[in-house]
DNA sequence: CTATACATGTAACTAGTTACATGATTTA
DNA sequence: TAAATCATGTAACTAGTTACATGTATAG
């Protein structure tokens, strides 16, 4: 699984705690990769004891302790290793899809609402993206190494928002045709 | 979750045994969701547990016999209700993102080979996909009902298939420009 | 005679979610 | 004084994957 290289390639970027870890995996890193906080814990603990990570207690004026992750070589490897290994594509999974296939037989309706609140998430994410693309990576073809791989990832979830808002977009004009079309029938 | 829901449709359009079932989430259902016969013949087993499904036991000639899976009342109630309920949109995880995350600390013609071979599979499953919409659906504007519903859930394939395949392009592009432009630097 | 399709399952393991648990400090 | 941020964890449960297990019929 990636939750570990996740970490691994995080912790390489700049070692931190498993909170910091976490919080990451609500921001950027969360953009392509979601992480609980519970998870992110199991999980360093694993890869102590694999000795892909080291760990060092950092006391803190008016906060409490933490613990520093840092890579190790092993961990470096694994992660050398993991880089060169073919991974499957994703597998999907829309539950969003599933209702649309399911419309026909319940209330088409609350399917209906159901694509307008995805369209409005989609529609939110991707001008977080954009903002973040306009601020932070306004010069893309200056761009080397570390940060334009920064930017890659923003554009691959930039391109997933807006396929799916317009994809949303579809859905709803498709399907507001066919009920009014529906309504005509029924109404002569 | 939604297996239990993503069978109950799939019963709900034709009913048939687990086996069958294992065969549409390898075809068209497994184009939005996917599921092994393992995990099939398990759920369906506790939905005949909570009287979501009846099952019988057919028996045929030069095969096997089988167990045909029927949606109860139960069942389409809890699929009205599911319907309604407002899902989550979906959590991404993208390996391939990752592994561009870590390209910058491992070599990074590994992870460009990688990028090609995600490419290759998207321009595939693509193909597949524009060909079942030009074969079975010649005519989209004067579908109606289930046959839309089956028509919007292609098109939403066909556009993260694209998605997917023109961010490989664009990956595939800077990365091999960033790679020459490192190469002229070390040369002079 | 070999592979594929048909047909159904169990067992063990790995990954992910939800709920619970604790406690300090800072900001509104 | 209430909420948010910082900080780390356990326990129980749900979901998903991999490996194992068995057997018939048909097509090449």
């Amino acid at each position: 699984m990636a939750l570990e290289h996740a970490i691994l390639v995080s912790l390489e970027e700049r070692a931190g705690s498993g909170y910091e870890l976490a919080r990451r995996f609500d921001r950027s890193f969360g953009f392509f990769w979601a992480a609980s906080h519970q998870q992110i814990y199991r999980t360093l603990k694993r890869m102590v004891e694999r000795d892909w990570v080291t760990v060092t207690d950092v006391a803190q004026e008016g906060r409490p302790d933490k613990k520093v992750y840092r890579v190790t070589d092993g961990g470096r490897a694994e992660l050398s290793r993991w880089l060169a290994e073919p991974t499957e594509p994703v597998t999907v999974r829309s539950e969003l899809a599933v209702k649309i296939r399911g419309a026909s037989l319940g209330d088409s309706g609350v399917v209906i609402e159901e694509i307008a609140r995805h369209r409005s998430h989609h529609a939110e994410r991707l001008g977080v993206y954009r903002m973040i693309e306009k601020r932070d990576f306004a010069d893309p073809d200056s761009l080397r190494g570390q940060r334009l791989h920064q930017y890659l990832v923003l554009r691959g979830g930039i391109r997933a928002e807006q396929g799916q808002l317009d994809w949303c977009d579809e859905l709803l004009d498709a399907l507001h045709r066919d009920r009014a079309r529906g309504k005509a029938d029924t109404e002569g």
